[in-house]
DNA sequence: GCCCTATACTTGACCGGTTCAGTTGAACGG
DNA sequence: CCGTTCAACTGAACCGGTCAAGTATAGGGC
């Protein structure tokens, strides 16, 4: 079974090719009449228009990209990640334009990703997600002249659009919620630094410890992968004077922490308060539930992917704020020492 | 910066289009030196083939397809689905291959989806994943003439090549493994029955109990979400003479089971033993941790994109056996009733 | 010295769309 | 009744590759 062509309907309904594309596209052109006789056809011989001539003709690929620069170990557990794509393809699905997705290992395959997406003309835009401290890919983006939108970012990234979070009035929350149930030491395990906003909520902690509790408070930074969160955990709990409370930078680690401490002896929430940057249904699995900041990452996803799109189409595009998190109190938080002596 | 075009390499070497693209693509036709010559120009201008101009000729995507037929919710939570992208990518990065990837709500877009993918020579060929009973897949692609791969498929499927995984033999490991504790009433919670895979596990599961228990069990149906689980649960533990073990067939089911019977005051393993049918790390983020069958998901995506590759390079392609897979005993089961006095 | 055959190229058609510059013919104004 | 205008449509170039068919040149055999 041959793909018909534009050809083929235009052979059949005695039009010329160009009058059968303007047709197709809704164009000015044709008459309704012509226009509704090539519809008709196209649709008996079940026409869809293909990409690759499309692309080549048009300088469009119908495609957007998006690069998971994370260990396949955090793909596999996080659930961020395919929420993401969820998100994403919730938008796109339905405009004809699709996704393509990539892993990588390493920054070096990332760029050179993107490099050839964009000259090998595969991706209209891309998306970007985890931004790092001193990320090349914004200039990289630039040099190429390829429209990207970033997502989550905490500041603006020169020519491309994103969706904006604000953490420091959510860490503000945080670490109010923790020390209005009474907690005075308070650590937090943060992400890797090099990622932008790992570093941020780094110092926006540090702010908000100042002015809530009038004094530093321990942080230290993990990996955002169970193991690592419960080596970090243990490095805390084993200081001389070991926090009440710990602030997660991510669900996982707070559900390790959770889950292992647990099993370990130590009672949650009464001996540690535990709460996890972002929500998500393993916050929910785990018992005692983890206390955590709401996040609809689907929806954060297809408010970027529709910024893409808009930029796309339009050209331009205006950074969206993303409205500010609720915290989500769940078990593993109370206030401090009650029931010690259950 | 204009993307640079097979013609511009062709200028500054001095030769003609064709030349430099018998050079590009390794072909004879050019003697050594000049496809050096070639070479270098292409690499210092920075060339990287157009996908479309190349898709349009050559009639190749250079891209594979994968369609998630998942709610929204279970893309969340469940790492399955995750894991199986890792694994694709892993075999197809480096070898010039995308992934195309979308997810649906209902059967009739799926379909839409991969008539448009092929017909519109977006993909070469297409994953199949979670094979429904009368599943309609196989003969649409058979009728457009698309390659396919079934990854995990419980038996053959015509022309499609598969990945081919055998779980008659570990239902009946995993019904050995409880009885051999001393359970007598073993449940199971399966997916849905229209899933060929939960179907056949349904079968065998029977089979299993007949032959090493002498008596049929219950099995009750659920759709592999938490919230779904866990009323399947519920329901078997009412009953008259309720089970004192269960197989859950997936991860997030047995897991969502054992943290709200957890907290529930239901002792695991004592009261009541766990099993889940496929291993994931939140199996092991929970307490008790969970025994499950392990499941190298990303290497047997990564065998079913190999076989694809395959099919698509030589025409054809012998289906992979997939070893036997191993049962991790952890937490969850142990001998019934034991310490039940504690 | 001549024919034959490789080898190393060139030429140009082709893939299936898009798009722009024409062409045709009908309607309209004066 | 003729010139103008505009909608409707045609024809062909073009996007950037691939590839079959054709051409030129060198080298080998006799």
């Amino acid at each position: 079974m041959k793909r018909p062509t534009i050809l083929d309907i235009a052979r059949a309904a005695g039009v010329s090719k160009g009058a059968v594309s303007y047709a197709l596209n809704g164009r000015p052109g044709v008459s309704a009449a012509t226009r509704a006789k090539i519809l008709a056809i196209a649709e008996e011989m079940g026409w869809v228009p293909s990409s690759a001539a499309r692309a080549l003709s048009s300088d469009r690929a119908d495609a957007v990209g998006l690069v998971a620069a994370r260990t396949p170990e955090l793909l596999a557990t996080e659930p961020y990640f395919m929420r993401v794509v969820a998100g994403i393809e919730e938008t796109l699905a339905g405009r004809g334009t699709a996704l393509l997705l990539t892993t990588v290992r390493d920054e070096a395959t990332e760029l050179d990703t993107y490099r050839r997406w964009w000259i090998g003309r595969r991706v209209d835009g891309v998306l970007l997600l985890d931004m790092r401290t001193d990320d090349p890919r914004p200039a990289l983006l630039t040099e190429l002249g390829a429209p990207g939108v970033v997502m989550g970012a905490q500041r603006g990234y020169g020519g491309l659009a994103s969706t904006r979070v604000d953490d420091h009035d959510a860490m503000l929350r945080a670490v109010g919620h923790l020390s209005g149930l009474g907690h005075r030491r308070i650590a937090r395990v943060s992400g890797p630094q090099r990622l932008e906003h790992a570093a941020r909520r780094s110092r926006y902690f540090d702010e908000a410890c100042r002015s809530l509790l009038g004094a530093e408070q321990v942080q230290v930074e993990a990996d955002y992968t169970a193991h690592g969160g419960l080596v970090a955990t243990r490095g805390l709990l084993a200081r001389p004077n070991p926090p009440t409370a710990i602030i997660f930078d991510n669900d996982v680690m707070a559900v390790a922490a959770v889950s292992e401490l647990t099993s370990a002896g130590v009672r949650i929430p009464t001996d540690l308060a535990v709460l996890a940057w972002d929500d998500s249904p393993l916050c929910e699995l785990v018992r005692p539930a983890v206390t955590a900041f709401e996040h609809d990452v689907s929806a954060e996803a297809g408010a970027a992917a529709r910024l893409l799109l808009a930029r796309l189409t339009t050209g331009t595009a205006e950074d969206v704020w993303l409205g500010p998190r609720q915290l989500r109190v769940r078990d593993s938080t109370a206030p401090v020492g009650v029931t010690r002596s259950a």
